[in-house]
DNA sequence: AAAGCGGGGCA
DNA sequence: TGCCCAGCTTT
């Protein structure tokens, strides 16, 4: 039997039964495409039953704050797709009328949709024959016919994408795509294949010279680096001072405690001496560390946050004018990073 | 072409 | 620990 046939017969007997995979709506693919981006199914899922549940349309979505969006993500990871989502949204409205696209070609050009979910929502949603090609399908190819080229370069890329549109069965493009996806997640795995009982072990080169723990090849990425960060609790009777990120750096929009990050790690005393600590807090508080410095793991970052809770602050003697202080009831309706989040429900200053 | 962007699960 | 996950955007 062909490749393709193998595959999705093997779908047909072994598919999770997932939520969008019961509908052609491309708002609904769309949501979980975006959430599923870099994210196992199972923790995407419940991100994508809220949203679904929070904005039924993608005129609700278009309608929403972008502090509302984040909030409702938040813990998910990868903000930036929630804020493209929402530019999405707001295109979809204005230039399509509020009937989100079922073309590659519309897709493509929609923030946040890159390639691979182009052809993903064409696909599920119209049948549209593009072959997707992400992690899954890239192990899968890369196994099988034995590609050593690199997936993660331009030429790897184009090489693996020449391929997958060659496999594709073309008049079965949305079970095809899928079933690739889910052979590769359920099947193919990256640890420990389940090769014993493959219905494409023949065949497979792999398999066939013991290669399957080597393939596919991915080019290492940079080491991590490390940062230092220390957040500051300062509090006003029921209010809390909290501060929104900016741009070109992790976390852009959503919410911290006042931050100095400084190059090195440093104590207290140190820390006191810095002038950015007297700018923002003249030398005349008394400091209490609430937690040691904790170890925050990003993709890219290592942070080390330490938590310190100021005391007998007096703003009038310092050249920041004011912090933006938030009520502690109102504390859950923002959108914050895991560090902050999990250090407020451990303290139970809120629950999340 | 390479870097930047979260958080979690698993061996 | 290191690697990977239904990747995309910016530099």
């Amino acid at each position: 039997m062909l490749f393709s046939q193998e595959i999705i017969q093997w779908y047909h007997q072994n598919k999770r039964d997932l939520p969008w995979r019961n509908t052609t709506d491309p708002y609904i693919i769309w949501l979980s495409e975006i959430i599923l981006q870099q994210t196992r199914v199972e923790q995407g899922l419940p991100y994508f039953n809220r949203f679904v549940a929070a904005y039924p349309t993608v005129r609700d979505f278009a309608e929403a704050a972008e502090g509302e969006i984040l909030r409702l993500w938040q813990g998910l990871g990868y903000y930036s797709r929630a804020r493209n989502m929402h530019k999405a949204a707001q295109t979809i409205m204005q230039q399509y009328d509020g009937i989100f696209p079922k073309e590659y070609n519309s897709l493509i050009k929609l923030p946040g949709i890159g390639e691979y979910t182009a052809a993903a929502i064409a696909s599920f949603s119209s049948n549209e024959p593009k072959a997707v090609l992400d992690g899954n399908v890239f192990r899968v190819l890369a196994r099988y016919f034995g590609i050593s080229e690199a997936i993660n370069t331009g030429k790897g890329k184009k090489l693996f994408s020449k391929i997958a549109e060659e496999m594709l069965d073309k008049a079965n493009a949305s079970v095809y795509n899928q079933a690739i996806m889910e052979f590769g997640a359920l099947q193919c795995k990256p640890q420990s294949p389940n090769c014993a009982v493959c219905p494409i072990s023949i065949g497979c080169y792999a398999l066939r010279e013991n290669k399957v723990n080597f393939l596919p090849v991915k080019i290492k990425g940079k080491a991590s680096r490390d940062r230092y960060f220390y957040y500051f609790i300062v509090r006003d009777q029921d209010k809390i001072a909290m501060q929104k990120r900016g741009s070109k750096d992790i976390w852009e929009n959503m919410y911290e405690f006042p931050l100095i990050e400084y190059p090195i790690a440093i104590d207290l005393v140190q820390l006191k001496e810095t002038s950015i600590f007297r700018q923002l807090f003249g030398s005349d508080c008394e400091l209490e560390v609430i937690s040691t410095p904790k170890k925050h793991v990003l993709s890219h970052q290592n942070i080390y946050a330490s938590f310190i809770e100021i005391k007998n602050f007096n703003h009038l003697k310092t050249k920041k004018k004011v912090w933006n202080y938030v009520f502690i009831k109102d504390l859950d309706t923002l959108a914050k990073p895991k560090l902050i989040f999990t250090f407020l429900r451990d303290h139970i200053i809120c629950n999340n």
